[in-house]
DNA sequence: GTTCCTGCAAAATTTTTGCATCAGT
DNA sequence: ACTGATGCAAAAATTTTGCAGGAAC
């Protein structure tokens, strides 16, 4: 899923004259195959656990460098922990749905919210780079 | 500035049978006068400037507690700190502008925005307690 | 007088930095 | 070889918890 951008991200760095080592380059490779955010914490033990001799430090700062270089999207979703996702060029583009109570996230997307917040954005004066939204609540299961 | 939100506030934790010490007090009040989100430390280092005595763990026990209760907002704009400010009923109701660059921190709100959350909310499935929009970008002076 | 609130200090959590070593070019 | 990347450990930053004393009711 999504090796293209796995590849984008690969090329992208190698021009910039970064090497690749063990540890980003298993970064981006579980982040390729992931559907939606993951904490610093989770990407280290899913490493981990496939036998990779990743160390905590180096997946903070191979997701702090590709945040950066505008490849990874920040989302902090109230949790105290930040997490990471792909940020896919051209559309591709959703936000996220969260549970207070169980804690549970989902992806959403909309097309006319993408709108309204374009039309804010040239509002602005800003020079905007990018947005997120979060939609709190109960979900199905807990709202019952 | 915004002294019935105080009023709402003391008034809510005094029917639930809390008392009103002095930190509360001191935090809820400070916080009235805010125009925009705040840190802990940030009300700690103010509420400390004017003598308060107040301690910074009393400063967290107050603001997740208004948070729970529903009269604070929990906002984070990516720079790893949580911001609060006084979520006021009926209406009146911003979201944030960061500049990636100098830090510095607008409102703004927008109708069609809020129409077009609106919408989303209710076709999620999810009973939706409340949302947060954050724009990043590089502000006026910034982008120069 | 009882119960909750408070401040301080200590602990827990999350993230960053220092540094010797290793690996990619 | 040179230079950047890595893992580990230590440090820093942020938030939570324990507890004894004090204040509100």
């Amino acid at each position: 899923m999504h090796a293209d951008w796995a590849e984008e991200t690969f090329a992208a760095l190698r021009q910039k004259g970064h090497r690749s080592g063990g540890a980003r380059h298993a970064v981006i490779e579980l982040l390729s195959r992931q559907s939606c955010c993951l904490t610093a914490q989770e990407i280290f033990d899913r490493l981990r656990a496939a036998d990779s001799p990743v160390g905590l430090a180096s997946v903070y700062r191979t997701l702090d460098q590709l945040s950066k270089d505008g490849f990874l999207q920040k989302i902090e979703l109230g949790a105290g922990t930040t997490r990471y996702e792909p940020l896919h060029r051209g559309g591709e583009h959703h936000h996220h749905l969260v549970c207070d109570t169980c804690g549970k996230v989902e992806a959403f997307s909309d097309e006319r919210l993408e709108q309204a917040l374009h039309r804010v954005e040239q509002q602005t004066g800003y020079s905007v780079a990018g947005h997120d939204v979060v939609l709190r609540g109960a979900c199905r299961d807990c709202a019952s």
